[in-house]
DNA sequence: CCCAGAACGCGCACGCCGTACGCACGTTCC
DNA sequence: GGAACGTGCGTACGGCGTGCGCGTTCTGGG
């Protein structure tokens, strides 16, 4: 017989039984304590600082001092406290609050540089696109589109195409993000740091392109980069390049 | 007593000799039945059929007969045998064999629309790539890879830059698909199909934008259009785009 | 001021999950 | 003949999301 607690009732509910009425500690409810903001709020904690797969409901309830499943007073299930959570961090987002058809190109830029910073603080999206999508239709999310559909029309591509442009940028942009904050949710998880673990691989990778002369020139040449830098003029250079293909139908 | 057939092999029980090698059940062991290919194989098939949420590893031992435990003699773990699903849908990928530097936009076009196309006929591995980040090393994408860095630097591009191009190319199309990969998830969930989805969302949209005046012409604009064709044409035109603005470093 | 009903937190239970461990068995090689 | 090995599997552990029903607290209308 294992040792467990009776789990049958014994109707007058056992050690959490204050001796008496009188050392009991303050009679009524405590605070209100739970309420969906403050669940969101924990959970974008916990989830920025131990990543997706250690978002459980039990945790998150524990974390607020409440039981699980009294979080489903205020959010429907899981699934959309992580669309809640998503749509919280889009938030953080900057986009330019007036279009100026002469600075498309920086404005463009910029939401594209401050949409990459956004997913690389929070990691764990990356894990989210790929099975929500961008969660259209939260608030934060129509207000970055709209500042950014507002920057191309402004720059003169007709509504359609401005469309189109936007959703160029934002797959380039979450395309190679999404990537990055991969990398850096397996290098968190492993606990190293980005050279550490390149030079770690390095033989591994060097023996497995072996057959491939490109590849392994590729590699030789990012030997001993800086890969943060390197990570950020890749970036860099791909978005200049999408821009320049769209200048290209504006100019 | 339901109708299956003896689990437990009972090989040395006396009476139950079998009279003749054909008609005896299969004694002892029936095959080596249990392969790490044929085990991806089935994870694929899975994968595919129901998603990535379906695959468990009893549900797959069920599927080749076995128990769940069984299929850890050919597979780390999970993580792992999800990565070799991946390379091996990798597999389906196709680039050009040799590099024509007159034609490397068509060649990197067509690799661009095979995965594409790859992804879409596989939507989980949208939900791994942010999680594993795309699995590099793996034989078939290594294949890739050389393929398309073999494509740019015949174009023209020093060896450096021809990295940073296909990224490029590659992290716009993982973008692109992703989303669309996550859209085609959401729906095959809800059962319905592309245009009733949209047509019993669009009341919902058309409020939700109604302080945005950009996206409530860009929701107008694509009211009656054929999704499917509409995502293809849109997928085109960043794409042309992309190749655009790489064009615009080698001619 | 009271009380009915709504809102809320929670314990419990169910049916899943990944996987560590050790046993039983067929095969193969000495 | 028997030891060593590869393989499948039963069992078990700790965790998961969440439906359900209970008791408590809060609120607003009479």
């Amino acid at each position: 017989m294992p040792s467990r607690t009776p789990s049958t009732p014994t109707p007058s509910s056992p050690e959490q039984m204050n001796p008496s009425v009188w050392t009991r500690p303050r009679g009524g409810r405590e605070q209100p304590a739970l309420s969906r903001d403050q669940i969101v709020a924990e959970a974008l904690r916990l989830l920025d600082s131990e990543g997706i797969d250690a978002l459980s409901m039990r945790k998150l309830g524990n974390r607020l001092g409440a039981g699980a499943t009294s979080l489903y007073r205020h959010v429907a299930n899981k699934d959309e406290l992580i669309e809640l959570a998503v749509d919280e961090i889009y938030g953080e987002i900057e986009v330019p609050d007036t279009a100026d058809p002469a600075r498309w190109r920086e404005d463009a830029a910029r939401c594209a540089h401050s949409l990459r910073a956004t997913m690389l603080r929070h990691p764990w999206i990356a894990s989210v696109l790929g099975q929500m999508g961008l969660s259209y239709l939260g608030p934060n999310y129509m207000r970055i589109s709209e500042a950014m559909l507002s920057v191309f029309t402004t720059a003169g591509f007709p509504p359609e195409e401005a469309d189109q442009a936007m959703a160029t940028v934002i797959a380039y942009v979450t395309g190679m993000a999404t990537s990055e904050a991969a990398w850096l949710t397996v290098l968190a998880r492993s606990g190293q740091n980005e050279e550490e673990w390149i030079e770690r691989l390095y033989p591994a990778a060097e023996q497995a392109a072996q057959a491939y002369p490109h590849l392994r020139e590729g590699l030789a040449g990012q030997r001993g980069k800086n890969p943060r830098t390197a990570r950020e003029e890749g970036f860099q250079y791909g978005l200049d390049r999408v821009l320049d293909g769209l200048a290209t139908r504006v100019n």
